[in-house]
DNA sequence: ACCTGAACACCGTTCAAGT
DNA sequence: ACCTGAACACCGTTCAAGT
């Protein structure tokens, strides 16, 4: 996905033959082997598939490799997987369920948190972790057809969207303005995240293809676009964190009012 | 994309076949023939790639099928096109240069608007037509890597960046601010573009898979779900066009606060 | 100049056969 | 019970050969 067919197709397939299969070949009782461990999974097969990807790229995960990186063949993946679409769908599940795990201290409770806000904060911050952590699975994520209409990417599980309408109900909204903000909340976060995740793509894929003399390139390209030309240098600047705490602080902000105008003016809001 | 791959790679082959080539094989001096009319062109295999991606989804647009479409071998296609990836990368432009054609009377008109707000309404609204009108090319739109990393979805040319920030600029935006508002509209355009989009996929993809008795699974489904069950006329309810207006005069709003702001207090507003 | 046939290395997926 | 070999129908892409 971040670089063209030609150039992933060679690259991936010198990367990806030897690295784990040597490790099983050396001797199947030895202790540190990272593959293989006891057998087939579904779980071990869709972490697999997450590493595959995080390194290799999307475009590159194909059943046959995701098999040898296992020290398998492909064929014995379909015990356990019903086909390609169903893996990654079982990705993007396996993904978006580590918000709950392995938390560093003061990232996403579900439960046990104090307060909507607290709880709208530390669920940002968590899907950015994911998304971040996973900078190559997000956009699947992020454009996967969910599993009912009004559930919103990135955040793709009922129980997710119950605990938010939970909380926020909890919080004093009404059902319509819960609603509405998740509505909000779902937009902010799939707009910046899948934005940070690709230009971390960009990012990556620029420096695969030098294309002749970058700063000639650069150059003329920018004579035709004086506006652009002149705010490089602020284009340039890498601002996405403090723009996503300030997009998230102002939806707060937004949301607050909403809810004590409802307070005060009682109950009727329309739809934020 | 939106359907499992048993059925895309079972439903295409059959609705590919024929359509197009039948007319071809009727006579190649007939008059009102839709393909092959005068010799391949670039523009002409985007454009069919297009069309195809709009009918069977992006999944099933393979080079032997887009050029059966165009009445010809697959391998006839790499004289105008280097390769898959390169097709792709095209599609996105060619979709989004339909902003500036074939407007009807009151869409974006880059040039000859009338103050920056009504830029900033026409452009947002000329990029949704864009969407709901190629929802299946719209993730590609979204999440290809740009050509710079400041290049941010969904506005994905150097002229419409500039365009933006000429016009905000003359609107009497310092450069910092200009491009603060470049950052906070382009999330604001993919993560509502992108999720109304998505939503599109699920309609379909809901259809495509009965999963049985559709009522029983979604009792059974909402019935661990209490606020989920509770609110779900509201969640069910299609209230993208309404949620798209109120986001962008919300973010205009917030853009006009901050200009204003900004010529009282002197011209130091750090970053939006 | 423009297209095709044949070929290559790779896919996803099925299924009978091995252990 | 779990994996593999062989096979099938499809890919993207190259290139010599046709017209």
């Amino acid at each position: 996905m971040a670089t063209t067919s030609d150039q992933t197709s060679d690259r991936t397939s010198d990367d990806v033959r030897d690295p784990d299969l040597v490790a099983v070949q050396e001797g199947p009782e030895a202790a540190g082997e990272l593959t293989r461990s006891a057998g087939l999974d579904r779980e071990k097969i869709l972490q697999a598939a997450i590493d595959f990807i995080d390194e290799h790229g999307l475009a590159a995960l194909t059943m046959r490799r995701l098999g040898s990186t296992l020290g398998v063949e492909a064929m014995a993946l379909y015990r356990y997987v019903p086909g390609r679409e169903d893996l990654l769908d079982g990705v993007v599940e396996r993904v978006v369920e580590t918000l709950w795990d392995d938390q560093d201290g003061d990232d996403v409770q579900i439960v046990d948190h104090s307060g909507w806000q607290d709880y709208l904060v530390r669920l940002a911050h968590g899907m950015r972790r994911i998304a971040l952590a996973h900078p190559a699975v997000f956009p699947l994520v992020a454009s996967r057809p969910p599993a009912a209409p009004w559930v919103r990417p990135p955040l793709r599980s009922l129980r997710l969207v119950e605990s938010f309408l939970g909380t926020l109900c909890e919080g004093g909204f009404s059902d319509q303005a819960a609603v509405a903000a998740y509505r909000a909340y779902s937009s902010f976060l799939l707009g910046h995240l899948l934005l940070e995740v690709t230009q971390i793509g960009a990012q990556v894929s620029l420096l695969d293809q030098p294309e002749g003399d970058p700063q000639a390139q650069r150059e003329t390209d920018l004579a035709r676009y004086p506006n652009l030309s002149r705010t490089e240098p602020l284009l340039g600047q890498d601002r996405s964190a403090a723009e996503f705490e300030e997009a998230l602080e102002n939806l707060l902000d937004r949301l607050e009012r909403v809810l004590h105008e409802a307070k005060n003016s009682g109950g009727d809001i329309g739809d934020l």
